[in-house]
DNA sequence: CTGAAAGCGCTTACAG
DNA sequence: CTGAAAGCGCTTACAG
């Protein structure tokens, strides 16, 4: 293709220079080229490009949950704005479908640039390791544990502080027997927000009572339902719920509402995360927000520095929460 | 790479034919070939397959919606999977924020070797006539309209046949006063779900009267809190709503219930699509449900077909659609 | 400001 | 069953 666009008279290597703009181009040569360009419909090819330049221009995002959920949706759709914008492109590593050698295939394929890795990624060590010794560029959103990270780079937000927040929020409402709905997944997020929960009702001199902490049974909605049920029937005075996710939330007013109690007259729901969704919920759920998009955008733009410049220090990230007050609260009735 | 490789002893063909598992290679040294592979990590690189096969191994993938819609995430889940098992990766176009001429650049540039266009990217003329100039591989899902589509391969439902079913459930329920809330969306996939709400109507001899059906005046969730506020209002007897989107029955039941009347015992709602978080919704919702994996399977299996021999026949597919009942319908009480 | 040479890492014919 | 040659379409030094 170069060589038909060389019949606009130069050599190769200056239509290079004018298709990607470097200096040291006499302004009329460029036009003729960028003419006979057009004229040809002329677009570089990409494998070529990266085979000579040595990089992909693509970026691998290892993805914690199933893409279907909301969350992953986000997180995506935040990720591919920031990359189109910086002409990288996105490859998506299912975490439920592929295999970590994948990831590290991918990258000594040349394949991808660099990597970013959300939670469950982010615990493999041997993942990690590999990466490491590869001198591969990486950042990690959501680790699951600050413990297990070393200088890396990471992006994540203050899950104790922001549980807290949420909680306080129900007991300044009036409320004081607080349902706990926890996943059933074992990451440190989950725990530092139970923790939070925690100490939000002992800073306000509320005992912890065991039967009001609930773990999901399973994965899905139904877990929440359950959840919900066992709280409203272990807890007479239950007035209450926070749920350590969105999605849970939705089972759990999914299972408030089966027992023919209403959100929020009978009980208080407050959610985290502020999935999409979260606004359209029957009410419109209260809940800890989290910068989604800035989130991506930290991690992307950082990659990307790396990238190009592997001496980049890194970075140790934590991006603030918000509460979004909608409907499924309300002041404690006595 | 392959040099060192080679110091395995043979040439550089024979790798290359052990590494892609091709025929005529004396066992022995295939296993030789394979052992110095693995001790050696090498993993062939990408681009420069790419470069001398002239072929991307990617498809791309042009989204009508953002991909933080759960429709939109569940028709990514399923591409990707589809693609990861045949070794293809996935490139993602979001109709938000990247133009047409991305698509073609992306082709040109042999960044991607087919396209799978969701409802608007098949809508656009100039699109589909370079794409068909270029003879690039293509499938659309949900074409806007039938008519629009020629011999071009094509994966969709009936939206007719499926909205007068889910219209037909509510009238077997006894329902006479249904309302149709519908999308501000100019899509035929509408008109005809419209169109299929009629028809039930009429084929049970009800009468069809305008103030029943409600134009979404917005995007998002608030369009359909709006419709089941001036339905309710409007309609003295009104005892269910049909809605034609998922999404759009989020508000449609958040409206209801701000009127403080209950689902279903007041008002049955039933909706289109079943997304990911119907079920989860409250009461969970009877829905309309497309078989969306095996719309992006089709669409991507056969796309790849095309890729690997563009003589294959185009297909034009029209996958069953089936009924959930959930609980946000009811028997009409009187 | 412009160009000729070599090479990125693989594969495709073609011989043998 | 195996290999030497040429080429995919670009870019990176290096000259001039």
């Amino acid at each position: 293709m170069r060589e038909i666009a060389k019949k606009a008279g130069v050599s190769l290597k200056t239509v290079s220079r004018v298709v990607n703009n470097e200096n040291n181009v006499a302004p009329e040569t460029k036009e003729k080229i960028l003419k006979t360009i057009d004229e040809m419909h002329y677009v570089p090819n990409a494998a070529a490009r990266g085979l000579s330049r040595g990089k992909a221009m693509s970026i691998g995002f290892s993805l914690s949950w199933p893409v279907k959920t909301n969350y992953s949706a986000m997180l995506i759709d935040a990720t591919l704005s920031v990359c189109n914008k910086k002409d990288y492109s996105l490859a998506l590593f299912s975490w439920d479908w592929t295999t970590p050698s994948q990831i590290i295939n991918a990258y000594l394929g040349k394949q991808i640039d660099g990597v970013i890795l959300d939670t469950k990624a982010s615990m493999d060590e041997k993942l990690i390791n590999q990466l490491n010794a590869l001198n591969a560029p990486y950042v990690t959103i959501h680790p699951n544990s600050l413990d297990q990270t070393g200088e890396e780079s990471y992006v994540i937000i203050d899950n104790f502080k922001s549980a807290k927040m949420a909680v306080n929020y129900l007991i300044e409402l009036g409320h004081r027997s607080i349902g706990c709905a926890t996943e059933n997944k074992p990451f440190s997020h989950q725990e530092q927000r139970i923790d939070g929960y925690r100490k939000a009702l002992s800073d306000a001199g509320i005992p912890i009572v065991n039967s009001l902490i609930k773990q999901s049974p399973s994965d899905s909605f139904q877990g929440g339902f359950i959840c919900a049920s066992k709280l409203i029937s272990e807890n007479k005075d239950l007035s209450a719920i926070f749920c350590v996710s969105d999605e849970l939330a939705m089972g759990v007013m999914n299972g408030v509402w089966q027992t023919g109690r209403k959100i929020p007259d009978d009980i208080s729901v407050i959610g985290f995360d502020d999935i999409q969704y979260a606004e359209a919920f029957t009410p419109p759920l209260t809940t800890v927000h989290q910068p989604i998009h800035l989130i991506a955008e930290t991690a992307v733009n950082h990659l990307i520095k790396r990238i190009n410049d592997p001496t980049t220090e890194q970075i140790q990230t934590v991006l603030p929460t918000q509460l979004i007050v909608r409907k499924s609260c309300k002041p404690f009735q006595g």
